[in-house]
DNA sequence: TCGACACTTCGCTGGCGAACGAAGTGTCCG
DNA sequence: CGGACACTTCGTTCGCCAGCGAAGTGTCGA
């Protein structure tokens, strides 16, 4: 009495459809993936402190989230950064964020103000600099605060560029922004 | 340590998306809702075949899949149609189909027969006919058989539109297509 | 090299919700 | 009116999963 369309391995829409849902039903799940809606990469224990769990319970979580192709984590150091992954589940995601947006619309103003689209990427003028950002945090020569925007100059970086922290120079610690990005 | 926006009675955008994506989740309203995209009205009994569960079950998961404003229901005598809801969530449900189906595309053919988007509504020829059909239902002269297709003529219609039995005339009991929907 | 830190894995507990059958309500037909 | 039918409500059982702390792995900085 099954569905008489694919026997292969690939399975049912409707069984897709649950276990995408299911990955973003969990409130602690929701609470991180509206949280990396801005756009911004977060550490696991940035997402524990949001969803409100203990770091354990997070770790599950992401790898849940991970599993469902909505998330994709970045390695850097003993840090694992966190964001919304690009294709696929994604952008039914944020097409559905969207429409429960639209769906209680009856209140004007947005709860949630890190669902400010047209902000939401680096602006266009601001590449150069966002490239130049992703190749500093790869090689760990700067490290992003929690707050995502302050950034932190590491050892491994005086190491490493001896030429930008000559004997005058102070180390670099001023609070740069990743891209145009200029909220709150 | 609260999100500093939206104090009022609407809850936060998390919540109501964690809400959403609950309701989905749940294998069996998947089984419903995926069921129910093909734009047809369907029995909570009919419905209950789909899900593979009990009558009593199939209550519970229509009475929330309606809470969640997905689905909505119009009473027809002793039959309950339920269908999916024109506005708010079901077009982000019905986004979420169609990101589901595109992120595992390397599969060629669709998986399910019934999203086929570009039949899913009557035709705008078959206007007139679906509004004398919605007419002939709502006052109960006929009743839909559970393919959706099939239609017969009630009791009923034969009391109120006496003029259209006369003594010589057949019970009208042809299949009749409420819309230019030619599949399988 | 050693401590501090970020994160994961493991084992366990508790609560939520999906499942069913039985019983109740409402509607239709003969 | 009485039986058949569609559906809901009720009460119960049971499995799954989110939650935590403790312990383990790997990385960084002094």
């Amino acid at each position: 009495m099954k569905s008489d369309a694919a026997p292969d391995s690939s399975p049912n829409a409707d069984v897709r459809l649950a276990g995408l849902a299911g990955a973003i039903a969990e409130p602690a799940r929701a609470r991180m993936l509206c949280c990396l809606m801005d756009g911004h990469a977060r550490t696991a224990t940035e997402l524990a402190v949001v969803a409100e769990v203990a770091a354990s319970t997070a770790s599950a979580h992401l790898a849940r989230l991970k599993e469902a192709r909505l998330v994709e984590s970045l390695a850097q150091g003993r840090h694992r950064y966190f964001r919304l992954a690009d294709g696929d589940g994604a952008v039914a995601l944020e097409s559905l964020g969207l429409d429960v947006d639209a769906a209680r619309r009856s209140r004007r103003r947005f709860a949630c103000p890190c669902l400010d689209w047209s902000e939401r990427r680096p602006h266009l003028g601001g590449a150069l600099g966002a490239a130049c950002l992703q190749l500093a945090l790869r090689r760990g020569w700067v490290r992003q605060a929690l707050d995502g925007r302050a950034l932190t100059v590491t050892p491994k970086a005086e190491r490493e560029m001896p030429e930008l922290f000559g004997p005058s120079t102070q180390p670099l610690a001023a609070r740069a922004a990743p891209s145009t990005h200029a909220r709150r």
